[in-house]
RNA sequence: CGGGACGUAGCACAGCUUGGUAGUGCGCUUGGUUCGGGACCAAGAGGUCAAGGGUUCGAAUCCCUUCGUUCCGACCA
């Protein structure tokens, strides 16, 4: 199926928040469906917004020791099965060719639904000393996982992410590893998509097939659901253990190595998308917007109009700026709606009247606000109104997220929150009998993380009744 | 994987009950007038009615199967 007509207007965010998201995403032209269930194409709108993540973490990455590499699409049936509780995670998701030049292949090959397995083969080959150690690389690629129910960017059977694989000589530096990189992704968040996350770790029941712990930044879209948005994983010694790697210690002994993992997904997309989006379409923050400044120029066929335009368009890109020229010949009414559907953060009006003034009125796509400056200020105004624009965006968010961030003593207390939207602040025993029966009471909802830096208000389990001594945010999730 | 809705031009849909020449609006092309919140006039182009099978003289329409989309559950990034 390809694109929908511009000209119908998006279902409003109350009346229908779904139907309103896969509404924006193929209106904004980010993304159409390909003929295979799950899989989609990401048009160029939407990938720019991806090429922009990529180059924000890139550099991150880079300054923090991170190498890319890249690695095989496939891996081979028999080595898959080694690793427990990582194949049974993974098995009924998986995807398997069996054939391969018109013959059946002995051994299957599974496309990949994630990479532990190819890293840790690589890492055997790869480290035969404490000399070799760390190891800190990091692929951009897809991933295959035989989805039940897709969505664009929040679920698709095949996503596009990049994944972290490091090796250490000792379980701390591991640790410290997720966590350095648990930052990389919340300030992410806080610097590029303006979006507020919460960071903390899983519950053992929501942790990463073959990890001992997994950490994860969660950001609350506008229904009041939780997007899990990036995850880091110490993996300990399992995989390594599994799959053969050793190295020769400091103490001349044979040592096996500590290890993680972390990733992000183009689900971070789909974050942007349901945290700033609003009832005319999408709404991006300026620092992964494709097109930060869209020129519109009013009766552009009146003398001076485009001179005047084209003069601003080209001080703009000179400087740096991400900026479109719409000279189309589509009325000013449709330009508006058009660059407001696609969430371009800022919009500059020239015509006439500005003109004979010397002016343009430069318009937020955040909150509708209004500028008027003299085209000579422009050029130097728009870095700082763009910062502004992202501040402005994230203390959105976080204010949101804010006031739904609700304390819960009890059971009730806990349903009454999560069917309204937010998180529920709750204490927890620490057993996943519990677990399972919040989600069973409030209808759905699950441990989204147990948050760092949040002090215990109790010391009570709302659902057992013992003594509890960890604070939980409870939420329905995508 | 269960339940509902849906699949006809690029898009949104009508036509199907009661089988008989493929329709409307928007978009697109060309020309002209417009232009400060999705403009208007005129002339055009564009379809194996999701796919496969069946019933029939004849199927978009009736029957069966498959695939896909979407929403709600269960499961998972």
């Amino acid at each position: 199926m390809a694109m929908q007509n511009k000209n119908d207007a998006i279902t409003a965010r109350d009346v229908d928040f779904a139907q309103w998201y896969t509404d924006v995403c193929r209106k904004a032209e980010l993304i159409d469906y390909s003929p295979v269930k799950g899989f989609s194409y990401y048009l160029p709108y939407g990938y720019a917004i991806w090429e922009e993540i990529q180059n924000y973490l890139n550099k991150e990455f880079r300054k923090r020791g991170s190498h890319n590499v890249y690695l095989p699409t496939v891996i081979p049936m028999s080595m898959f099965n080694k690793e427990k509780e990582h194949i049974e995670g993974f098995a009924p998701e998986c995807l398997v060719a069996t054939m391969g030049g018109g013959k059946q292949l002995e051994d299957p090959l599974i496309i990949r639904p994630t990479s532990e397995i190819l890293f840790s083969d690589m890492y055997r080959k790869m480290v035969s000393s404490y000399r070799d150690l760390p190891q800190i690389n990091n692929q951009w690629c897809s991933v295959v996982r035989w989805e039940k129910t897709t969505r664009p960017f929040l679920r698709g059977s095949e996503f596009l992410w990049q994944e972290g694989h490091c090796l250490f000589e000792t379980h701390d530096e591991a640790i410290q590893n997720a966590m350095t990189f648990l930052d990389v992704y919340d300030d992410c968040g806080k610097d590029l998509l303006a979006v507020p996350f919460v960071k903390g770790v899983k519950t053992p029941k929501e942790r990463f097939a073959g990890a001992l712990n997994t950490y994860s930044i969660e950001a609350l879209m506008h229904d009041g659901k939780a997007l899990q948005s990036g995850t880091t994983h110490d993996l300990g010694q399992g995989f390594a253990e599994a799959y053969d790697i050793k190295f020769l210690g400091r103490q001349n002994k044979l040592e096996v190595p500590f290890q993680t993992s972390w990733g992000v997904s183009t689900r971070m997309i789909g974050a942007v998308i349901m945290v700033h989006g609003d009832d005319n379409g999408l709404v991006l923050p300026p620092a992964v917007a494709p097109i930060q400044v869209v020129i519109v120029p009013i009766r552009q066929k009146e003398a001076g109009i485009m001179e005047a335009c084209t003069k601003v368009y080209e001080d703009l890109k000179a400087a740096g700026i991400r900026v479109k020229l719409d000279d189309s010949d589509k009325t000013p009414g449709w330009k508006f709606a058009e660059w407001e559907m696609k969430g371009v953060p800022l919009r500059v009006e020239i015509g006439p009247r500005d003109l004979a003034e010397g002016k343009a009125v430069l318009t937020r796509r955040v909150n509708g606000q209004k500028d008027t400056l003299t085209l000579e200020e422009i050029e130097a105004s728009i870095p700082g109104l763009l910062k502004e624009i992202h501040q402005q965006m994230y203390e959105k968010a976080l204010a949101h997220l804010n006031a739904n961030i609700t304390e819960a003593k009890t059971v009730e207390e806990m349903k009454a929150i999560l069917d309204k939207g937010g998180y529920a602040k709750a204490m927890w025993c620490g057993c996943q009998e519990c677990e399972d029966k919040v989600k069973e009471l409030t209808q759905g909802g699950t441990a989204r993380c147990v948050p760092f830096g949040v002090e215990a208000f109790s010391d009570v389990c709302p659902v057992c009744g013992k003594k509890a001594d960890k604070v939980v945010y409870f939420a329905k999730a995508y």
